[in-house]
DNA sequence: TTTGTGTGTAAGCCATGGCTAACGGTTAGC
DNA sequence: GCTAACCGTTAGCCATGGCTTACACACAAA
């Protein structure tokens, strides 16, 4: 399970809400630097070292196109979140229905060792 | 869309790396809040203000069994989450088969207004 | 009621990290 | 060559937030 480490670093870089809006901002299309900073509330400055973070969790990739440099999505780290997500989504689902289906279960005993 | 607010809060409780141990340790099986901060190197009242947090993002649960409070994985910030990124996803891959077809595809112009 | 267990909360300290300003580097055009 | 446009990086400031300590509350057993 190589993508754990991606999956982990990708969640850290969209903790940040800043780092949420450009990438909601290169979902709409591949834009380039200074195109990106345009429609946000800090410094181009800023925008690019929060894509260095995107870049590294693998959630944004980018291209040399003359002076300018294109940033598009990468399906890498957000393949990477859903297949860690998908590892709990059935395990929640589970621990939902026992406390459903058996909600007088004795807890859980102190310490099994 | 009204799972966005919960998508989002979501993504910014796991931006945390102690939140995503918690997490990922109530992944594995149900514990008390006591039980959950014996593995973990933080005080059992950090792990509490992290439980609060994390429920209100909708990726816990808790149910009172006796005096101990016993934390379990809420499905419903999992599915935010799941929707979120699924949004993206199908998004992601159209704009890398766009790049890998299209590689000498002019790019996008500086200001359409 | 009294005692002990288990937990949530408030106050405060302090490190993490996001931000701006300034600089340096690269490319295109003249 | 020179100039302008575009971008990455650094240094440094400062607010956010995670942590601990101490306190307050709820429940169970005696």
């Amino acid at each position: 399970m190589a993508y754990t480490q991606t999956a982990l670093a990708a969640l850290a870089a969209l903790g940040d809400p800043t780092r949420r809006a450009i990438f909601e901002r290169l979902a709409a299309r591949p834009l380039a630097v200074g195109q990106l900073s345009e429609g946000l509330p800090v410094t181009r400055s800023a925008v690019s070292q929060h894509l260095k973070i995107l870049k590294q969790a693998g959630l944004v990739a980018d291209v040399s196109e003359g002076t300018r440099r294109i940033y598009r999505l990468d399906p890498r780290g957000i393949g990477a979140m859903r297949a860690w997500l998908d590892g709990f989504w059935t395990q929640a689902l589970d621990d939902f229905a026992a406390f459903v289906d058996q909600p007088h279960e004795p807890p859980p005993q102190k310490d099994p060792a």
